[in-house]
DNA sequence: TCACATTCTGAATACGTATTCTTGAACGTC
DNA sequence: GACGTTCAAGAATACGTATTCAGAATGTGA
């Protein structure tokens, strides 16, 4: 009985046959048209209020061409998306951003072979009117079409290897400097007296490692003769075990710089297997400033992103760009890290090494 | 210039013209209708292919009155949703499952003044086609509201403090059964021995924590004269600062059931500030079965809350409901909790103990 | 009084699709 | 040869809105 109930809704045409006057009128008035009478204005407002009335969202887009959703296309980890507070973090800046602004996040999660799919449905079905891109790996397909079909998007990312010889291509992009962070990382490192700094990488082929690496390379340059660079997959257990044998191994750093908070907590379970003390055997120093970098009791040095401030640039500039005004500023947006010094690199010993 | 690279839309007027068909021809070609003939179908999709159509998912919509849109409102919490992996994974597993389903994830967060607008604008305004409602307070009156406008929603939660007194109200819910977990995660600690045991909260007012101190209750009956119960905020500082006071206080607990995992990692920290050995001096078990788990060195025994089984069904269901197809099974849904015993509960001395 | 600008509003149209209604032809059947 | 029947496909319409165009009413200046 109750399912009966059928769900009428009230139109536009409603409200204008109700308030004597047109449709047109009725649109009008919501669009706050100053050649609207004010007291029909008013008379229409009020009717509209009596039927609790709402303009339809699906009649409006299609009119206007504009769906009023900001795609964010995340790929599928190999565990899913648990472990990674990073697009948790983004997602969450993200909808706090867009709750102030008219328009929706619409979230998709692809695999490599879904990928193609997605696209055509979000973009070329208007599905969504704007993408954020979040880019790890270099030389990403996807742009060349986006560019091509002048499609609006901001890339969350390093578009160095990326970007398109054509100049006029616009290519808009925030990220941070990832070379600066992992210099900055390693240098804390380096001021705090370590002498045998390593680094333990993500996988190889990922912008974000190559970038912070170098960095490392920078910091420890006449400073410590080799550089001792290690890769592992992303994720606890897999740095974990990288970690136990980096510990066990021959020449065993005195201090790591690890590419994210939760391959450093891996790192921290190695050490305790190893018999390694954090910060004196050991000093860490990670990336992304995680809630996991409370979970270590003597706290987590790590390096804030400020994901807040990607976003913002990255969503403002997006929402422009929808919209077809000029967008200000250089094409490539860099947000500076900030380190936060906690216990996991402020050996007690310091003096005594320094 | 490139810029001014105007996208056109190729409609089914147009490839109707290129075919020599009438539009509903193309059209009907589209939702494979078998009254067109075969040869004309093949034409027209061989045109498709050429002018690489797509359908206009706008016009569609509008059409059809679907937008093809499921929606997720999330609360913001204190600190931003960082510091919560259940929505994490919520959303990843929603993501997943809806992947292999024509509909798309709509995330919406939401504050308590702007629950109103956010209501407005993804239901009447028709922008989703259904909602998944996550509730830890009971009494919510967005239900009400969602009943009484036969939106269509299924409730991710404990629906007895909301269920109308009104059977016919349609009110479909999937859960955990957590006075079960509750007293599953206790019991196994009665069971390692563990004669003071203690449970750590949430707040008063949430469904969850008094679900699971209830199940807590029932564990402990007849085998401990008090229950020991504290409450503090979610999240992991407040966690921390509780459970210090717990320790530090005159009936210290031997063993310790927490609300979910990062209070416990909380809890963690506390022990050793006052020098609690986990499990000896304090065990631990808590909710969730996150990632964390395995931060701490000897695992965190933790009670897996199957969030992939509560999506399958709630998300399977929603979908039924939107389309109006019959919704099989029990009203409300009980997904089973496992525990995923580790170290944290298991004692060294256990035998001792017992 | 007439020409003309101004102000408000209604009629008509378009956005791109799905569906209903109608038509035309081909094909028996009586 | 007149009359259903069936099949394929076109014409027309509707979904709910925004916008363009046109018209009525009023006021203004000569």
């Amino acid at each position: 009985m109750s399912s009966a109930k059928k769900q009428i809704r009230v139109t536009q045409r409603d409200i204008a046959r109700l308030s004597k006057v047109s449709q047109a009128t009725v649109s009008r008035v919501l669009a706050g048209d100053d050649r609207v009478d004010i007291l029909t204005s008013e008379r229409v407002k009020q009717v509209m209020r009596e039927h609790n009335y709402r303009p339809d969202v699906l009649a409006r887009s299609l009119r206007s061409r504009r769906s009023g959703l900001i795609g964010l296309v995340v790929k599928r980890p190999a565990g899913g998306l648990h472990d990674d507070p990073f697009f948790a973090n983004l997602a969450s800046e993200i909808m706090d951003f867009l709750s102030s602004t008219p328009y929706h996040l619409c979230m998709e999660m692809v695999t490599d072979r879904t990928q193609e799919a997605v696209y055509d449905e979000l973009l070329r079905a208007r599905r969504v009117d704007g993408l954020i891109l979040v880019e790890s790996e270099a030389r990403d397909e996807r742009i060349q079409r986006l560019q091509a079909d002048c499609f609006p998007f901001v890339l969350i990312g390093n578009p160095d290897e990326i970007q398109n010889a054509d100049e006029d291509d616009q290519l808009w992009s925030v990220d941070n400097d990832n070379v600066a962070a992992g210099e900055l990382a390693a240098k804390h490192l380096v001021d705090a007296g370590f002498k045998k700094i390593g680094i333990l990488a993500g996988p190889p082929a990922v912008t974000v490692s190559e970038d912070r690496i170098e960095g490392y390379r920078r910091a420890i340059a006449g400073k410590q003769d080799t550089p001792m660079i290690w890769h592992s997959d992303f994720g606890l257990s897999a740095a974990k075990d990288t970690a136990v044998s980096i510990l066990c191994g021959e020449e065993r750093p005195d201090a790591l710089v690890v590419l994210d908070d939760f391959m450093a907590m891996g790192v921290v379970l190695a050490a305790r297997v190893c018999h390694a003390k954090i910060p004196d055997d050991l000093a860490i120093v990670s990336f992304n400033d995680s809630s996991l970098c409370h979970v270590l009791d003597c706290g987590l040095t790590s390096t804030s992103l400020n994901i807040r401030e990607i976003v913002q640039v990255a969503c403002g500039r997006l929402l422009r760009i929808i919209e077809d005004k000029p967008v200000a500023g250089e094409r490539r947006v860099v947000v500076p890290t900030q380190l936060k010094v906690r216990g996991s690199s402020l050996p007690s010993r310091e003096f005594v090494k320094a």
